[in-house]
DNA sequence: AACGCGGGGCT
DNA sequence: AGCCCAGCGTT
């Protein structure tokens, strides 16, 4: 892990904040390749200060949760105009995007403050550890008693940097979601439901709800000069500030191909079907219908808050992962892929 | 307290 | 193809 301090050194405070926020979420795996362009592209806090919203969300595309993002550079901006990161748990959780794990996390890796971070792996821990049986999310105040106690211990409160980063690597390599390897785990004497026999059981979850289908048609429509035509969303909500191919809204119904045409960017041009990408959000399940067309001549309707990008700047374009899909679909039936 | 918010990895 | 994973901000 690229932000991890080897021994003896000194943590720094922006690259421990960085991949706190990044890993909000998100796998170790996915967020390597996304830490080292931050840090090549903004090397310091005051960079990713200056730097403008739309190089940050670009470089965040494919990240998901891009609130997140923006936070981040509002946070970058405050850390910058105070002259640094400050120190306590309590000021940090002050600054936009920093929550209680996060302010807890700094704090106790980049400044050997003590107190326990309390992420999904910390919880899974401790639900084993004392075998808490009550589900989430009802447990959480419980599983972070009991985190707060496992800090107490002289022996953490001693390295609040070395433990919080143990308890991490415990959970991840470990105390696994799945077939936790308890033979291997410098706890299992003490662990409760080791001895119960159901640390694989644990934590218990209250099932979630069902993920709703919706449905859309995008368009993708490419000029003479293979520009492509593309739309920003709103700010907030889904999908915040990020570019898109133009379409209809998302609902419940499919939508038939003359409703659909409806919100087609230009009516003459020789659409044809591209085939459906299907998109997981967190709370429902997007099926995009992708019609292409090639225009010759000009762009009748770049207007309405649309605009042009060529294909070959395409990556610089703060496009999320399905609308980078849809316009590969798109540009392969057009025979451009 | 409940809800909105992406994407990738594993089986 | 389906299941699993999981902090912060807003309301």
């Amino acid at each position: 892990m690229p932000w991890r301090a080897g021994p003896g050194e000194r943590a720094d405070p922006y690259h421990v904040w960085l991949s706190e926020i990044m890993l909000q979420q998100t796998t170790v795996a996915t967020v390597g390749p996304y830490f080292r362009k931050f840090l090549s592209l903004f090397p310091t806090v005051a960079a990713l200060a200056a730097a403008p919203e739309e190089r940050v969300m670009a470089a965040w595309a494919g990240l998901g949760y891009y609130a997140r993002a923006r936070n981040l550079h509002r946070c970058a901006q405050a850390v910058t105009a105070r002259g640094g990161f400050p120190d306590t748990e309590e000021e940090l959780r002050t600054l936009p995007g920093i929550g209680s794990y996060t302010a807890r996390a700094v704090a106790a890796i980049a400044f050997d403050r003590p107190g326990v971070p309390v992420d999904g792996n910390v919880e899974r821990v401790c639900s084993r550890l004392f075998a808490i049986e009550a589900p989430l999310p009802a447990s959480r105040p419980r599983l972070a008693e009991a985190a707060a106690r496992l800090g107490e211990d002289p022996a953490a409160r001693a390295h609040p940097s070395d433990f919080a980063q143990a308890l991490f690597d415990l959970g991840a390599t470990i105390c696994t979601p799945r077939r936790p390897a308890c033979a291997l785990c410098p706890w299992r004497s003490p662990c409760r439901a080791r001895a119960a026999g159901t640390a694989e059981e644990l934590p218990r979850k209250l099932p979630r709800a069902a993920r709703p289908d919706r449905h859309g048609t995008a368009f993708l429509l490419l000029d003479d000069e293979n520009r492509l035509l593309l739309r920003r969303r709103p700010p907030r909500g889904l999908l915040g500030g990020m570019s898109e191919l133009p379409g209809t809204p998302w609902r419940e119904a499919p939508w038939t191909a003359e409703e659909a045409q409806a919100f087609a960017p230009a009516a003459t041009a020789p659409w044809q079907e591209a085939g459906d990408v299907r998109h997981v959000f967190t709370h429902f399940a997007l099926t995009l219908r992708i019609r292409a067309a090639r225009l010759p001549g000009g762009l009748p309707s770049a207007a309405g808050g649309a605009f042009l990008c060529p294909l070959d700047a395409l990556e610089n374009e703060a496009l999320p992962t399905l609308m980078r899909r849809a316009v590969a679909t798109g540009l392969a039936a057009l025979g451009d892929a």
